[in-house]
DNA sequence: CCGTGATCATTT
DNA sequence: AAATGATCACGG
């Protein structure tokens, strides 16, 4: 089978979703002579890349929406056999310098969550990935509260993050999103601020958007209860 | 090392 | 059980 091209409009991208949805993973895996590993404990990714390729994203790899014509971001979404997430979001890379001039309005957060097809993988670990099912993707944008939920723990991260209180800060801060590790292990260390402005090496961190918070989108999507 | 794709594993 | 911290693979 060819590689998929790039969905040319929105109404494809959906129509493509629409398509695969009820199919396991092992299903659309074959279609596409994809390798499905037993596990995911060396291959996490393996979904989102899986679903990246089937659907015809173009941004693997690069700080751009999956969709770069279409500018939307293609999130998978790990959910239980009750319908609720499984994991945390990641949404990108938290930039521990150079704040200077950085505001929610040009974050890379709010850019990432602008405008999202969230596609929800029926995931629980004791199924293996060729038995896991694709659910029904829905495209997305933050509501005003939300997006006023999002802002207001961005804005106190990356001012904690500025005055050099990085070290202070662990994944409890933030009502919707929070700040993680995000690194190949831990001893890999990145640039950042602090205690007095002096520079410090650190863990490397991201965001990630708290499971209560893609519990109440899939609810809003689908309906409580 | 950075940023993409995330889930695993341990602690609470 | 849920939340937090640690980790895996890959391209550049």
């Amino acid at each position: 089978m060819n590689k998929p091209l790039p969905p040319a409009s929105t109404s494809e991208l959906m129509t493509r979703v629409n398509d695969i949805a009820g199919l396991t993973l092992g299903e659309i895996a074959a279609s596409y002579a994809f390798n499905t590993p037993e596990n995911l404990l060396r291959e996490k990714g393996w979904i989102g890349q899986l679903i990246e390729y089937v659907l015809g994203a173009t941004a693997a790899s690069k700080p751009e929406p999956d969709f770069e014509h279409l500018g939307i971001e293609l999130k998978t979404l790990p959910i239980s056999y009750s319908g609720k997430p499984l994991e945390t979001t990641y949404v990108s890379i938290t930039p521990l310098t150079n704040l200077h001039g950085v505001t929610w309005q040009n974050s890379v957060v709010k850019k990432k969550l602008s405008h999202v097809l969230w596609l929800p993988i029926l995931s629980e670990r004791d199924l293996a990935p060729t038995d896991r099912i694709i659910g029904n993707g829905f495209l997305w944008q933050p509501s005003t509260l939300q997006e006023a939920q999002l802002k207001k723990d961005w804005e106190e991260l990356t001012e904690m993050i500025a005055l050099g209180n990085i070290e202070q800060i662990n994944g409890h801060f933030g009502q919707v999103l929070q700040l993680r590790p995000k690194a190949a292990n831990s001893k890999a260390l990145t640039q950042a601020i602090g205690p007095n402005g002096k520079e410090i090496m650190t863990l490397p961190r991201g965001y990630y958007l708290k499971t209560e918070f893609t519990r109440q989108i899939l609810a809003e999507q689908f309906g409580a209860g």
